[in-house]
DNA sequence: GCCAACGTTGGC
DNA sequence: GCCAACGTTGGC
């Protein structure tokens, strides 16, 4: 992977069943928009710092399997997620202001699933890695940042399993 | 399915 | 603006 100063590093949480690292490598070119997120900070890290080019681990929860599944990478910034105007979606929001949206959405492309997940169980265990939500009690953000130190620690983790 | 920890809503 | 009630998240 090429390594730049400016890129800045994500954990993204679905629910498997919903969808999976699995059906992100199945979507057309690899790429699908992240959509769905109904929570103001989550929606502020998309509109607002999410960038091109930007890593993310792809990360199961709610499931059998938790952990980090797979890596992937952001090919479109922050823009307006659609299914917040459609009143038979899951995500129908009747409060969005047509004029001024409320929710926010990027595109992200695979760019491997790891050979297993990387499990909460030893993320947990792994003494570098204190600072990532996830290790952090009550922490349940759908969209949150990576620290670069931690990032390059669990991916090479999840390179290794 | 349980339940603790959050976030959001809405009456006042 | 407070805060109780309610809904949701997410690990277990």
């Amino acid at each position: 992977m090429k390594w730049k100063d400016d890129m800045n590093y994500w954990l993204f949480k679905s629910e498997p069943d919903a969808f999976s690292i699995d059906d992100l490598a199945n979507s057309a070119n690899q790429t699908e928009h992240w959509d769905g997120i109904r929570n103001y900070q989550a929606r502020n890290f998309l509109r607002d710092d999410v960038k091109l080019g930007d890593q993310v681990f792809i990360y199961h929860s709610s499931c059998k399997n938790v952990g980090i599944a797979g890596l992937a990478e952001v090919v479109k910034e922050g823009y307006v997620d659609h299914t917040q105007f459609d009143p038979e979606g899951k995500y129908y929001d009747p409060k969005s202001p047509q004029d001024n949206p409320r929710w926010y959405m990027v595109d992200v492309k695979l760019v491997k699933k790891f050979n297993a997940v990387l499990s909460l169980k030893d993320i947990k265990t792994m003494p570098e890695i204190n600072e990532i939500g996830l290790v952090k009690k009550g922490h349940r953000l759908s969209i949150m940042p990576v620290q670069e130190p931690e990032f390059k620690q669990l991916l090479a983790a999840c390179e290794a399993i």
